[in-house]
DNA sequence: TGAATCAGGACTGATTTGATCCTGTATTGA
DNA sequence: TCAATACAGGATCAAATCAGTCCTGATTCA
């Protein structure tokens, strides 16, 4: 239902939490205490972490794990990967051989555009965003006149992929986007 | 997992087709016949697109279902919401209450960008995106010197939100975004 | 040595998803 | 009129996935 799992959930937590004090080793139990999660399956979460070379564990007494690379350079992507196993969008996309309508599928490679963005979403997305100051709320965009123009504000990465006006021409009934028309509720 | 679920996939390509012949009415049974899908499930499919207000329902011998709204003026974030419910990326976003650790929680807010820049892919995406002509492989990005200089380059809306180069500053040990980055397989 | 910590396989229970069935209602056309 | 066609929607079942636990075995350090 296009969300993430827990799994991913709390990796994302246990880096930040890595990323919040660099250079040090902090070990499950202490991530788990710190937000409550539950430590076996923090400690699987990590153990993939670590085997996807993201995070460095240290064995015995006062070990625990550290992030060796810079929160920059550690995409959302690559960690749900290192979690979930690889992101599909479409079941489209894997059963090739199995799927019997394969030949007259007809939504499998327009989907593919979108599958790419959602990639390139999570890709552009790192664990030094998520451990920046807390989150102001998006300010209302200013209806763009053309693309350019709303390019040109500087905004950090993930909030100007957001923002890139459509200008998909057709959209009839339909008017510019309207935040509030992308998130009534979820 | 991050996936579409399968009665998604079966919505849009109803959606889709329904799209190719306009006006026409197609009933479940033709539907689910030419593509092979189990028809009891896409009857659900429709009657949920049916209660959203996108396809509307025709009673009786050589009955069926039938587009009522312009292709391009129906999201797949619509369909997605009417068939699969609301779109939560992360558990942050429903459990507020009960999650004991709502009020220390690190990743919420920061992922509340990710979260919507994937509602606005969706939102992006209309069925008439689906409707269009094969999907010519995407042509390698030029490595872009700065943000606007991309962004001019006319592209369909999705193709656009998805080539905006990051731009993002720092990200130490990866060098520009590259496609070959994104998706590795999936 | 022994406490702390990671590694990883096996396993269980809960939840979600996929699919089917059945009863009922509306519409059409012979 | 009435039988065939088609939608509406609840109930139910099976399969898959996910969340969480347990246990056994290394590794490190004091
Ligand atoms: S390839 Fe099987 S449904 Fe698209
Ligand atoms: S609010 Fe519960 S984990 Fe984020």
């Amino acid at each position: 239902m296009l969300k993430l799992t827990k799994k991913a959930d709390y990796g994302l937590i246990a880096l930040r939490h890595l990323a919040s004090v660099p250079g040090a080793t902090a070990s499950t139990k202490d991530i788990a205490d710190a937000y409550h999660l539950p430590v076996t399956l923090l400690a699987k979460v990590l153990q993939q972490l670590s085997r996807a070379g993201i995070v460095q564990s240290v064995s015995g007494t006062n070990g625990g794990y550290k992030l060796i690379r810079h929160p920059a350079a550690v995409s959302a992507l690559e960690v749900v990967r290192a979690i979930d196993g690889p992101v599909i969008l479409t079941h489209c996309f894997t059963e090739h051989g199995t799927c019997d309508q394969s030949d007259n599928c007809t939504v499998r490679e327009p989907l593919r555009k979108v599958h790419e963005a959602i990639l390139d979403v999570l890709n552009r997305f790192t664990i030094s965003d998520l451990a920046e100051s807390p989150v102001i709320r998006l300010t209302p965009l200013p209806v763009p006149v053309n693309p350019v123009a709303s390019a040109r504000t500087a905004r950090p990465a993930v909030a100007a992929a957001l923002t890139t006006p459509s200008g998909s021409g057709v959209r009839s009934g339909r008017a510019l986007l309207l935040e509030s028309d992308v998130h009534q509720e979820f």
